[in-house]
DNA sequence: GTGATACTTAGCCTCATGGATCACTATTCG
DNA sequence: CGAATAGTGATCCATGAGGCTAAGTATCAC
């Protein structure tokens, strides 16, 4: 697992960016053109067309051209690579937050925000 | 939901670091101090520092000061954003994808990589 | 109180990101 | 053909991210 980490990067870049989020909810709803994903934002279409590669560079989308239309596309398997690596950290502090932690926890924290 | 937004902008950035990733992972064994968390890597002190602030306005972390060491450790909630985020992703794009589209996502895709 | 330790602050440098504009190509429509 | 449409390419620009060094501030150990 050595590149792992760079898609990683790549993904979560993409993902940290309020735009490309809102183009991933879209999409989540269906496939659609350009033209249409940039409708919603004011900011030119060049600039738009940005983000659409940042997130087709980092595997979040597919994109395909026909005619003059470009359509674009979740690729869910993406999303499934994050999971794994949430679910891998999860595991981690879950399993020792079931020792001798709470004790420990308490101790650090003057009074307790639950 | 107005700077829900914002937060993960931040969580999305702090994550899309390979420095901050690994410090997480590390973290996620339990907590540690600044100059442990900083041996592994080659990067001069105050350029990793920078890398557990991010991770600390991100929210990802929590720290406090005793004497002269600074102990960091995990903060699973904010975790928990983006595991809702996620959630809601997939929640559309199943919901979708169970309809007419194994059709549709059959014909775009050459050959099928499972 | 001197010296080592563990961060911190301040400043500098370089490169990437996110935006804009302007000019251009390639389709499609009449 | 000619005009409108849909997306590109090429720059440019300001800001911010991630690295560095050098100097400063508290602790702690003796």
């Amino acid at each position: 697992m050595d590149h792992y980490s760079d898609r990683l990067d790549g993904i979560f870049l993409a993902l940290a960016d309020p735009t490309r989020r809102a183009v991933l909810s879209r999409l989540a709803g269906g496939p659609a053109s350009v033209g249409d994903l940039a409708k919603p934002f004011t900011m030119a279409l060049p600039s738009f067309l940005k983000h659409i590669r940042a997130l087709e560079e980092s595997g979040l989308i597919r994109t395909s051209k026909q005619g003059r239309v470009r359509t674009c596309a979740i690729a869910p398997e993406s999303l499934a690579a994050v999971e794994t690596w949430l679910a891998a950290q999860r595991a981690v502090w879950e399993t020792r937050s079931d020792r001798l932690d709470r004790f420990v926890t308490r101790a650090q924290q003057k009074d307790d925000p639950t």
